[in-house]
RNA sequence: GGAGAGGUAGCGAAGCUGGCCGUAACGCGCCCGACUCGAAAUCGGGUUACCGGUUAACAGCCGGUACGUGGGUUCGAAUCCCACCCUCUCCGCCA
């Protein structure tokens, strides 16, 4: 949510940003809407002055044992009166938080303006792609056939977008999410957190999920419970409705769990393999920073980031995100794509954005300044570090040999028991 | 699932025989000041948020709202009634 004064005082602003954004979303309406609320405050409020004013009088004249009926009479038609514009008023309240809900983020002036990921801007490339001197392999083959993915049974057990990992699979996405949390609780900073996978719909809405985009998540049956869709839901929350200490800021937090995505209206995209799953591991980084520092917290998140895929010797690039095709809560956003031999491109396998204090409006997430003073909303940002599954796809595919086996980078021996090949069932 | 207790400011807590009690007693914390070489202790003062109107103003002033959430009774609700949510304790069940 932004702030509704930017709205009411600049609304070109607003309806700049949504353009850029590629969105059809109409400010005169949100205009309309507010001045309807504001003209039906100011009726109901002078109504209820009045009523406020009358009863005093009748507290006044009680306590000092006089008759009150003369100030009571017409009152009661005053409340019914009151009641009834309340109800429009209340109603006109919540048709603009409703419209304030469903509006994005403004995008920060450093995003390029773009309409589709085609105008997204590449920052810097790391490390070169291998060349072959054999054909390759994509990592559904390459898994299947080493014994570690498992697509038939997980299709028996739940279905597509599924999978069971065995053997040095199974070791290799613990070792992957040991590594990550390793570098980042010992070396970055971050704390080690481990949050429910299933949030309420409070929970949800403070981050940006709902009401808009309820049809991307797996809801529970029986009660308003809803799957974790990324770590950020629930770290984001951890802080909702608490004031922290400037002092304090950042905070870091850092999880690995499962995320849940319905993947409505993604038919037929990735339908192979573990790119696009309806559950998969990830780690997330969260941060909680003060608006002036933010934008030097989301580089220093990207270069962690970054820094685990050189450690896991992945050639990568590092893309900022265009206006089209951010995500509806950032201000900014940069994407890391690892390289894919078998796809022969970049696929995303992080993506790490500042909200600013999007989210933390939504969800009253403050700080309060040292020396005092009135709290502020702080400005929360998140990046995965990194995708689990997309991780091991990626060191699948660039660490294949002609035979098939695979070399595992030397950073994530130490968490295979000295490991370094995949040859076969282990 | 059964029984009980509770949800009030940054935190703790009073108020709950309905009406100067919501810028909300009292305490803690925090801010300013006094004392001090400095600090601690002590003493004095200050410290809710949001919305509407006015406005150049997110200044001031006027008004409204908020005591878990939503309803109800009433001229008037933190206070009385109903429903729901959450937390805690005990019991039951259970990894």
């Amino acid at each position: 949510m932004i702030d509704l004064k930017i709205l009411q005082k600049d609304p070109q602003r607003v309806i700049k940003a949504l353009a850029d954004r590629a969105s059809d979303i109409d400010v005169a309406e949100f205009l309309a809407l507010d001045a309807r609320r504001r003209a039906l405050l100011t009726e109901v409020e002078e109504l209820k002055g009045r009523r406020n004013a009358a009863s005093a009088e009748v507290a006044r004249a009680k306590r000092a044992g006089q008759s009150a009926e003369s100030f009571i009479d017409g009152l009661g038609a005053l409340s019914e009166r009151i009641k009834e514009l309340d109800i429009q008023a209340q109603e006109a309240v919540a048709a603009t938080e409703t419209w304030m809900l469903n509006l994005p983020n403004l995008p920060h002036q450093s995003v390029p303006v773009g309409a589709s990921e085609a105008d997204n801007q590449e920052l810097r490339r790391h490390g070169a792609p291998r060349s072959f001197d054999f054909p390759v392999k994509d990592h559904v083959e390459l898994g299947q056939n080493l014994g570690g993915l498992d697509f038939e049974r997980a299709a028996k057990l739940a279905g597509s977008r599924f999978c069971v990992a065995w053997n040095w699979a199974a070791r290799l996405e613990r070792a992957l999410i040991s590594f990550f949390l390793d570098v980042h609780t010992r070396e970055n900073g971050y704390t080690e957190v481990a949050p429910p996978y299933i949030v309420n719909r409070s929970t949800m809405a403070i981050t940006g999920q709902l009401p808009k985009f309820g049809e991307d998540l797996f809801k529970l049956e029986n009660r308003e419970y809803f799957l974790i869709p990324t770590a950020e839901v629930p770290l984001t929350n951890l802080h909702a409705g608490e004031v922290l200490e400037e002092g304090d800021l950042p905070l870091a937090y850092a999880a690995q769990t499962p995320c849940f995505r319905s993947e409505a209206g993604s038919y037929g995209k990735d339908t192979k393999g573990l790119i696009r799953m309806h559950q998969f591991m990830k780690v997330e980084m969260v941060r909680f920073a003060h608006p002036d520092d933010s934008y030097n917290q989301l580089e220093l998140m990207r270069r962690q980031a970054e820094d685990l895929l050189e450690r896991l010797e992945l050639p990568y690039r590092t893309i900022v995100l265009c206006t089209g095709d951010m995500g509806f809560g950032a201000a900014k956003t940069y994407d890391l794509e690892t390289w894919l031999p078998a796809q022969n491109t970049y696929r995303e396998i992080s993506s790490c954005s500042n909200c600013e204090d999007f989210q933390a409006r939504r969800g009253n997430i403050r700080f309060r300044p040292r020396g005092g003073g009135k709290a502020a909303f702080a400005h929360t940002l998140n990046g995965s570090g990194l995708a689990v599954g997309r991780t091991l796809v990626a060191i699948l595919e660039n660490g294949q040999r002609k035979d098939g086996s695979v070399i595992l980078p030397k950073a994530l021996r130490p968490y295979m028991d000295g490991m370094d090949v995949i040859a076969g069932r282990v």
